[in-house]
DNA sequence: AGGCGTTCCTGGGGGC
DNA sequence: TGCCCCCAGGAACGCC
C-alpha cells in the first residue's frame, strides 16, 4: 500500500530514465486503466509529448508535459518501472511507450491503480489537503485544522483532502509516536499533543523516504525492498510488546482499518 | 459535518 | 490431500 514515501521513491527511482523521453503510444491492457482518456488524447492534449518534469502531488506520479499531465495513482498494488525485454509481466495492466524505445510498465495485481489525464494540477489540488514536507506546512496551520474539525483523528490523517499522502502504516506510527490513541477526537488533542504529531508526521515521512519506503505486501522497486519496515514502532505488532512501555500491542478496526495500538501509551482524548 | 456502507479487484488465509 | 468463502485496502460516492 504505497503512500506518500512509497511514491517519492517509485518517483526518485525513475525520474532520471523519463526526463525529456517523448511518448510514442500508450497502450492500455485492461480497459479501466486510463479513468479519463483514451490512447488518442494523448496526441490532441500533449502536443510535443515530451516529459520535461516528474514531480509527486499527495500519493500521484505526476509525468509533466508541455500542455498537460498524466497523473498515475498506484493505490494498493501498482508497481511502475522501465523493463526492457519485449515480453509483459502477468499483471500488466499498462505501459507506456517511448520514441527511445523505452518501455514503462505499470503492473497491478488488484487493479485498483489509475492513469489521469489533465491540463494541469488543478483538479488534483482541489481535492487535497496541503503537502506535510512543504516548508509553508507549520505547527500553526495544523493545530488550527485539527481544531476547526471535530472528527475522528485516524479518519481524519487518511483523508486525503484534509492532509496529502498519509496512509494506513505512517498514520499508526506516528499516532504511536505521539501518544495519541487513534480513538481521539481531533479537537480534543491538546495542544503539546498535536505538536508532536506534526513533527512526527514529519520525521516519520521522512526517515521512511531515506530508507526508500516500507516492504509490506506488495511493495518494491525493481525488487529491491525498502528498509523502513525495520522501523516500524507498531504497525503490524499484534502481539508483541510495546517498545516503550512492554504493554502487549493490540489489532483493532478504527476507520474501517486495522489499526494497531498500545492501549497504555496512546491515551483516547474525546 | 461526520460516520458508515458499498464498490472496485485478486491473492491468500481461515475454516472444515 | 482440497475447496469454498471471505476479506484487506485507497478513494469515490451515496445515504442518514
Amino acid at each position: 500500500m504505497p503512500e506518500l514515501p512509497e511514491v517519492q521513491t517509485v518517483i526518485n527511482h525513475i525520474k532520471d530514465d523519463l526526463m525529456g523521453e517523448k511518448i510514442k503510444s500508450i497502450i492500455p491492457l485492461w480497459t479501466k486503466v486510463l479513468h479519463n482518456f483514451t490512447p488518442n488524447d494523448i496526441y490532441q492534449k500533449l502536443e510535443k509529448k515530451t516529459v520535461v518534469d516528474v514531480i509527486r502531488r499527495a500519493k500521484f506520479i505526476i509525468l509533466q508535459f508541455h500542455t498537460g499531465i498524466i497523473a498515475i495513482h498506484l493505490r494498493m498494488t501498482g508497481k511502475l518501472y522501465f523493463h526492457l525485454k519485449n515480453d509483459y509481466p502477468k499483471h500488466c495492466t499498462a505501459y507506456i511507450e517511448f520514441e527511445s524505445g523505452k518501455k514503462l510498465i505499470f503492473e497491478d495485481v488488484r487493479k485498483f491503480g489509475r492513469f489521469y489525464l489533465y491540463n494541469n494540477l488543478d483538479h488534483i489540488n482541489h481535492r487535497h489537503g496541503p503537502e506535510p514536507l512543504d516548508s509553508s506546512f507549520t505547527v500553526k496551520i495544523f493545530q488550527g485544522m485539527l481544531l476547526r474539525r471535530r472528527r475522528n483523528i485516524k479518519a481524519l490523517l487518511l483523508d486525503q483532502s484534509f492532509l496529502a499522502g498519509l496512509g494506513n502504516i505512517y498514520v499508526d506510527e506516528s499516532l504511536w509516536k505521539s501518544k495519541i490513541h487513534s480513538n481521539s477526537i481531533s479537537n480534543a488533542i491538546p495542544k503539546k499533543r498535536s505538536e508532536a504529531l506534526f513533527h512526527n508526521i514529519r520525521n516519520t515521512l521522512e526517515e521512511a523516504i531515506v530508507k526508500k519506503g516500507t516492504t509490506i505486501i506488495d511493495f518494491s522497486v525493481n525488487g529491491e525492498s525498502g528498509k523502513y519496515a525495520k522501523m516500524l514502532q507498531v504497525f503490524g505488532r499484534d502481539g508483541l510488546e510495546c517498545f516503550k512501555c512492554g504493554t502487549l500491542i493490540i489489532k483493532n478496526k478504527v476507520a474501517g482499518r486495522g489499526t494497531y495500538t498500545c492501549q497504555k501509551c496512546q491515551k483516547v482524548y474525546t
